[in-house]
Parts: structure tokens; C-alpha cells; sequence
DNA sequence: GTCTCCCTATACCGATCGGTATACTGGCCG
DNA sequence: CGGCCAGTATACCGATCGGTATAGGGAGAC
């Protein structure tokens, strides 16, 4: 493995450990056997390391969410479809998933929380549009599509987290009830 | 208002906008007006400080959910008490709420996910309590007290998050809305 | 008055922070 | 061969980190 992977890798399994703020970039090169400079020729700063850490590792989600999160007509397979690309994606890359939901909920003046801000905002902005193609079909669903985003996204994460501690396994069964229970959230 | 009571009150702005690690000990001091020693009198160290914080901050809902979260053979009731009173003390407590909710996704090993894991335990064990005494009224509910527990708490902070971003108002048709809907995921 | 004790300020500590100036290396291209 | 350049190391920067030694202030007890 290269050095700037080398330091990807190391990256995120410190700051996946103990925070971004904690883990020093003296400790990062030492424990990816390299020096300072060789940090800074690739990512030019802290800050830099994190966004390549992020943008990098959180494609595989964003491509998925492009062909799947498309309304076709048929609202419920297409969240459920949603939510298996969020499992998949949370079960291959469990230590990413796990740290950049923990900065998604840091402090929103933070360089974490910034550094998530506008992914999450185009994967909010992909689940939006989603519900609001559905509306046609689903008359009382209008004016609230950013609640919706925002909630199904939160019950998706409830689940994640709930396996993450080892509570549940994200299987066929989890995706058929998470979508049947937001639905039931929506209707009432 | 006392040198510690504006300790207490200035680092709950700054960490809960900026994040524990990022702001220092002396810019608290500063914005509470005192110096250091002052603050190593009261607290002994920055994790003395952010301890006492949490403590106090969170008895309110400690006391609430002591009372509440006693099942008397009513669980949608009992739930929707429960809910109220999460509801009632985000509101009331905002800012707090948000750091501690931040500080429960923070890694692992990091002072902030420390701070806030025994009181999060104790809350959590008092919900499986809940779910573990409604089971000889709901049969099919017996061994997932746990991941019932959790899912409940990540439902709840899932809809108090959506209020802390503007998309709802913690009302009673949300406290309705949010057991049903976990109820449905239940029996499904 | 003066003793005592809680509280607070000045000034300092070593360690670590993110970041960099400079120089050396090896391999590819002409 | 000679030149070039990406990549890496040594050694250093000022600033800030959490924490503390020491001393003074001020109010109540006697």
C-alpha cells in the first residue's frame, strides 16, 4: 500500500477510535510509519486529510443513492431499495460509517460536522426529491418532504446504530420493517 | 450568578457550538470572566468540569423518567409519558440537549462519549425495565427488550432532532405519532 | 485587632499542537 | 550522461494545550 493510502487508512481508524481533535498529526504519520512532510505533500493540511477521507471513502453510498433513490412509481420498493444501499454500504465500511455519523452529530461550528455538511445535505437533497416525486401518487404527502427526509434518514440510522451495538443484523427482514414502519409514521 | 454557575453556563455555549477538544480552558475562563485557578478550584480539570456539567444538567431528566418510566400496565401510555418527557426536557434544556446528544456519537474513546455513557446506560436500562415488565401483557415482545429499548431512544431523538433543525414542534400529535409508529414497528 | 479560610489573580511549567524551511533521495526522460 | 521532479527526512517554528506554585484579598469568628 502507497503512503497516502497508508495514511487514509490510519486516519480513520485513530479518528474512529478516539475523535478528530484527539488524534494529533504527529501520531497519524508515526503510526503509518511516515513523517510530517510526507502528510503534507499529499493533503496539505489536517483539515485536507479529512476531506480526502471523506469524499474518498463515502463514494461507494453516493453512487448507490444516484441510480437507486430514483422514483419509479412504486414508492415503497424504492425505499426499501434506499435503505438496503444504506445497509450494504454501513456493513462494508462500518468504522467510516460509524465516525461520520458521529460527526454529523458534532458541534455545527466543528471541522467534523463541516466536513460531512454537504454530503449529507445532497444525500437529504436526493431523499427530498424523492418524496416529492411521490407526491402525485401520494396526495397527502405534500409540503412535507423535507420532514420526511429527515425522518426516514433518522430511522435508517436508529437501525445502523442498533447494529453497530450489535442489537440487531441488518438483513431483508430489517429493510421490510423499517420501510412498513416509516410508512406507518407517515399515514397516521 | 456565582464564578461557578458562569463556568458551568459559558462552557455549555462553547462546547455545545464549537466541541469539547476545540475549545480550551482558557477561553472559558475568559468568556466567564475569571481565571484558571478559579475554575481548577471548583472542578479540578477539564474533565471535572465537563463531568459536573453533565450531572447537573441532566438530573431534570433523571428525575422525570424515574417517575415516568414505571410501567403500571398501560405501555402506550406509559410510552407516551416517557416521550413527553424526553420532549419536554429537549425543549427546555436545547442547547443541552444537543451537546449530550452530539457527545453520545462521539468515538468511543473519547472524554465526551465517557461523560455522557452512565447516564445514558441508566437510561437505557430503565427502558428495558419497561419493555422487560410489559411482557407478560405482550408475549411476543419477550428477549428484544434490548434492541426495543433502543429503538424506542433512537425514534425519540430522531424526532427531537428534526425539531432542533425546524422541520417539527414537539407537540402531542408528534408524541402520538412517534409511539404508534414505534409500536407498529413492534408487532410488525 | 488579628486569625483563618475560602476564593481568586499573576506568572509560570513542560508538552503538544498544526505547519514548514531545507536538503537529500531515487527513478524517469532526454 | 545530466537535469528534473515527486517524495521523503531532519530539524525547527510560534502558539496553544491542560495544569500549577505562590501569594494576595476579603469576610466572618474570636
Amino acid at each position: 500500500m502507497d503512503n497516502r493510502s497508508l495514511l487514509l487508512a490510519r486516519a480513520l481508524d485513530l479518528w474512529s477510535e478516539r475523535g478528530y481533535d484527539a488524534v494529533g498529526v504527529q501520531e497519524i504519520v508515526e503510526s503509518a510509519g511516515v513523517t510530517k512532510p510526507t502528510l503534507y505533500h499529499y493533503f496539505g493540511s489536517k483539515r485536507g486529510l479529512l476531506d480526502a477521507l471523506i469524499d474518498e471513502r463515502s463514494a461507494g453510498l453516493r453512487d448507490s443513492l444516484a441510480v437507486v433513490a430514483e422514483y419509479r412509481g412504486d414508492l415503497v420498493m424504492t425505499l426499501e431499495a434506499v435503505v438496503r444501499a444504506y445497509f450494504d454500504f454501513a456493513q462494508t465500511e462500518a468504522a467510516f460509517y460509524r465516525m461520520s455519523l458521529g460527526f454529523w452529530f458534532a458541534p455545527p461550528q466543528s471541522d467534523e460536522h463541516d466536513a460531512v455538511l454537504s454530503r449529507n445535505l445532497s444525500q437529504h437533497a436526493a431523499l427530498e426529491r424523492l418524496f416529492e416525486a411521490a407526491v402525485a401518487d401520494h396526495g397527502n404527502m405534500r409540503g412535507r418532504h423535507k420532514a420526511y427526509a429527515a425522518t426516514f434518514l433518522g430511522m435508517i440510522n436508529t437501525y445502523i446504530g442498533l447494529w453497530l451495538n450489535g442489537y440487531a443484523s441488518l438483513d431483508d427482514k430489517l429493510v421490510y420493517q423499517a420501510v412498513h414502519q416509516f410508512q406507518h409514521g407517515i399515514y397516521s
